[in-house]
DNA sequence: CTAACTAAACCTA
DNA sequence: TAGGTTTAGTTAG
Protein backbone atom coordinates (compact mmCIF):
# COMPACT_ATOMS: atom_id res chain seq x y z
CA UNK A 1 0.00 0.00 0.00
CA UNK A 2 1.22 3.13 -1.13
CA UNK A 3 0.89 6.91 0.51
CA UNK A 4 1.28 10.01 0.00
CA UNK A 5 0.14 13.97 0.91
CA UNK A 6 0.22 16.09 -1.30
CA UNK A 7 -1.17 20.13 -1.40
CA UNK A 8 -4.52 21.98 -2.76
CA UNK A 9 -5.56 24.92 -3.27
CA UNK A 10 -7.76 23.99 -0.58
CA UNK A 11 -5.60 22.23 2.03
CA UNK A 12 -3.67 19.36 2.41
CA UNK A 13 -4.95 16.11 0.78
CA UNK A 14 -4.62 11.86 1.49
CA UNK A 15 -4.19 9.38 -1.12
CA UNK A 16 -3.59 5.94 -0.69
CA UNK A 17 -3.03 3.06 -3.62
CA UNK A 18 -2.69 -0.51 -3.82
CA UNK A 19 -1.64 -2.70 -6.75
CA UNK A 20 -5.27 -2.62 -7.84
CA UNK A 21 -6.56 0.59 -7.79
CA UNK A 22 -7.35 3.85 -5.13
CA UNK A 23 -8.01 2.65 -1.97
CA UNK A 24 -8.43 6.22 -0.04
CA UNK A 25 -8.77 9.48 -1.40
CA UNK A 26 -9.80 12.03 1.40
CA UNK A 27 -11.30 15.89 1.79
CA UNK A 28 -8.18 18.53 2.10
CA UNK A 29 -7.66 19.24 5.34
CA UNK A 30 -6.25 22.83 7.00
CA UNK A 31 -3.15 21.94 7.72
CA UNK A 32 -0.46 19.00 6.65
CA UNK A 33 -0.95 17.30 10.76
CA UNK A 34 -4.78 17.07 10.46
CA UNK A 35 -4.74 15.28 7.31
CA UNK A 36 -2.10 12.27 8.57
CA UNK A 37 -4.27 12.36 11.90
CA UNK A 38 -7.21 11.50 9.36
CA UNK A 39 -4.99 9.41 7.02
CA UNK A 40 -3.93 7.46 10.14
CA UNK A 41 -7.73 6.47 11.45
CA UNK A 42 -8.77 5.84 8.09
CA UNK A 43 -6.36 3.40 7.84
CA UNK A 44 -7.01 1.48 11.21
CA UNK A 45 -10.62 0.87 9.98
CA UNK A 46 -8.34 -0.76 6.78
CA UNK A 47 -5.70 -2.80 8.53
CA UNK A 48 -8.33 -5.63 9.89
CA UNK A 49 -9.96 -5.91 6.57
CA UNK A 50 -6.06 -5.80 4.16
CA UNK A 51 -5.74 -9.45 4.51
CA UNK A 52 -7.13 -9.96 1.02
CA UNK A 53 -4.47 -7.31 -0.59
CA UNK A 54 -2.34 -9.66 -1.18
CA UNK A 55 -1.38 -10.73 -4.63
CA UNK A 56 -2.91 -8.04 -6.38
CA UNK A 57 -1.46 -7.89 -10.35
CA UNK A 58 -0.41 -4.26 -10.55
CA UNK A 59 -1.34 -1.77 -13.09
CA UNK A 60 0.89 0.39 -13.15
CA UNK A 61 -0.34 3.33 -11.54
CA UNK A 62 1.27 6.10 -10.40
CA UNK A 63 -0.10 9.53 -8.64
CA UNK A 64 1.12 12.20 -10.67
CA UNK A 65 -2.04 12.58 -12.88
CA UNK A 66 -4.29 12.13 -10.51
CA UNK A 67 -2.55 14.78 -7.93
CA UNK A 68 -2.49 17.05 -10.86
CA UNK A 69 -6.17 16.65 -11.86
CA UNK A 70 -7.24 17.19 -7.62
CA UNK A 71 -5.42 20.17 -7.62
CA UNK A 72 -7.16 21.32 -11.03
CA UNK A 73 -10.73 20.44 -9.48
CA UNK A 74 -10.22 22.52 -6.87
CA UNK A 75 -8.87 25.24 -8.94
CA UNK A 76 -12.36 25.17 -10.39
CA UNK A 77 -11.48 23.16 -13.65
CA UNK A 78 -13.46 20.35 -14.93
CA UNK A 79 -11.67 17.01 -14.61
CA UNK A 80 -12.82 13.05 -15.31
CA UNK A 81 -11.45 11.85 -12.38
CA UNK A 82 -11.71 8.66 -14.07
CA UNK A 83 -9.45 6.14 -12.32
CA UNK A 84 -9.53 2.76 -11.10
CA UNK A 85 -10.17 1.63 -7.83
CA UNK A 86 -9.67 -1.02 -5.35
CA UNK A 87 -12.45 -2.24 -4.50
CA UNK A 88 -11.65 -5.07 -1.97
CA UNK A 89 -12.60 -3.38 1.07
CA UNK A 90 -16.06 -3.41 0.48
CA UNK A 91 -19.39 -5.14 0.86
CA UNK A 92 -20.96 -6.73 -2.22
CA UNK A 93 -24.03 -4.62 -2.01
CA UNK A 94 -21.43 -1.50 -1.47
CA UNK A 95 -19.40 -2.43 -4.55
CA UNK A 96 -22.71 -1.96 -6.58
CA UNK A 97 -23.29 0.63 -5.50
CA UNK A 98 -20.10 2.83 -5.79
CA UNK A 99 -19.39 1.27 -9.12
CA UNK A 100 -22.52 2.83 -10.24
CA UNK A 101 -21.92 5.85 -8.72
CA UNK A 102 -18.61 5.90 -10.17
CA UNK A 103 -20.33 6.08 -13.52
CA UNK A 104 -21.63 9.27 -12.48
CA UNK A 105 -20.50 11.96 -15.16
CA UNK A 106 -18.88 15.32 -14.24
CA UNK A 107 -22.13 17.97 -13.43
CA UNK A 108 -24.78 15.61 -13.35
CA UNK A 109 -26.55 13.93 -10.44
CA UNK A 110 -28.82 11.12 -9.24
CA UNK A 111 -31.32 10.70 -6.47
CA UNK A 112 -30.24 7.87 -3.52
CA UNK A 113 -33.83 5.60 -5.25
CA UNK A 114 -32.51 6.31 -9.02
CA UNK A 115 -29.06 4.38 -7.49
CA UNK A 116 -31.28 1.65 -6.05
CA UNK A 117 -33.74 1.15 -9.35
CA UNK A 118 -30.16 1.19 -11.46
CA UNK A 119 -28.47 -1.82 -9.40
CA UNK A 120 -31.46 -3.53 -9.25
CA UNK A 121 -32.85 -3.02 -5.80
CA UNK A 122 -35.64 -0.34 -5.93
CA UNK A 123 -36.40 -0.12 -2.59
CA UNK A 124 -33.05 0.25 -1.05
CA UNK A 125 -32.62 3.43 -1.65
CA UNK A 126 -31.49 4.53 2.23
CA UNK A 127 -29.28 1.30 2.23
CA UNK A 128 -27.98 3.55 -0.64
CA UNK A 129 -27.24 5.90 1.49
CA UNK A 130 -25.53 3.88 3.86
CA UNK A 131 -23.49 2.54 1.02
CA UNK A 132 -22.16 5.44 0.06
CA UNK A 133 -21.03 6.30 3.56
CA UNK A 134 -18.82 3.63 3.43
CA UNK A 135 -17.00 5.44 0.25
CA UNK A 136 -13.71 6.75 0.85
CA UNK A 137 -12.53 7.45 -2.18
CA UNK A 138 -13.92 10.89 -2.87
CA UNK A 139 -14.38 12.71 -5.74
CA UNK A 140 -12.95 9.67 -7.99
CA UNK A 141 -16.13 8.05 -6.51
CA UNK A 142 -18.47 11.47 -6.77
CA UNK A 143 -20.75 10.49 -3.89
CA UNK A 144 -21.43 13.94 -3.72
CA UNK A 145 -23.73 13.95 -6.73
CA UNK A 146 -26.18 11.69 -5.02
CA UNK A 147 -29.40 13.85 -3.37
CA UNK A 148 -32.89 13.59 -2.30
CA UNK A 149 -35.47 12.66 -4.33
CA UNK A 150 -36.84 16.20 -3.03
CA UNK A 151 -34.01 17.70 -4.65
CA UNK A 152 -33.00 18.63 -1.65
CA UNK A 153 -29.34 18.18 -0.45
CA UNK A 154 -29.36 14.80 0.94
CA UNK A 155 -26.67 13.75 3.76
CA UNK A 156 -23.32 13.54 3.93
CA UNK A 157 -20.50 12.19 6.29
CA UNK A 158 -18.09 14.89 5.95
CA UNK A 159 -20.61 17.67 6.29
CA UNK A 160 -23.22 18.72 4.14
CA UNK A 161 -21.26 21.72 3.56
CA UNK A 162 -18.53 20.35 1.59
CA UNK A 163 -21.29 18.14 -0.70
CA UNK A 164 -22.25 22.02 -1.41
CA UNK A 165 -19.18 23.21 -1.86
CA UNK A 166 -18.45 20.25 -4.26
CA UNK A 167 -22.07 20.63 -6.57
CA UNK A 168 -21.12 24.18 -6.56
CA UNK A 169 -17.73 23.74 -7.76
CA UNK A 170 -18.67 20.89 -10.48
CA UNK A 171 -21.38 24.04 -11.80
CA UNK A 172 -24.97 21.93 -10.25
CA UNK A 173 -25.80 25.15 -8.31
CA UNK A 174 -26.60 28.26 -9.89
C1' DC B 1 -45.67 25.55 -0.66
C1' DT B 2 -43.12 24.30 3.71
C1' DA B 3 -42.77 21.71 8.01
C1' DA B 4 -43.64 17.73 10.74
C1' DC B 5 -44.67 13.05 11.34
C1' DT B 6 -45.23 8.09 9.92
C1' DA B 7 -44.51 3.65 8.06
C1' DA B 8 -41.90 0.92 5.02
C1' DA B 9 -37.58 -0.78 3.26
C1' DC B 10 -32.55 -2.68 3.20
C1' DC B 11 -27.83 -3.15 4.56
C1' DT B 12 -24.08 -3.14 8.10
C1' DA B 13 -21.74 -3.68 12.43
C1' DT C 1 -31.14 -5.05 16.97
C1' DA C 2 -30.20 -0.11 16.14
C1' DG C 3 -29.48 3.30 13.01
C1' DG C 4 -28.11 5.48 8.60
C1' DT C 5 -25.97 10.34 2.96
C1' DT C 6 -34.20 7.68 1.97
C1' DT C 7 -38.88 7.90 0.30
C1' DA C 8 -43.76 8.42 -0.33
C1' DG C 9 -47.85 9.61 1.85
C1' DT C 10 -50.64 12.41 5.15
C1' DT C 11 -51.85 16.42 7.76
C1' DA C 12 -51.56 21.10 9.45
C1' DG C 13 -50.43 25.94 8.84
Amino acid sequence: MEKVIFETVAGYTALCWSGSGLVLLNLPEPDRFSAEEKLRTALEGLAAKSAEEAGSAGHGFTPGRLIDEVRAYFGGEKVSLAYPVDWSFYTEFQKKVLKRVHAIPWGSVLTYGQVASDIGNASASRAVGGAAGSNRVLLVVPCHRVIAANGKIGGFGAGVGWKERLLKNEGYYR
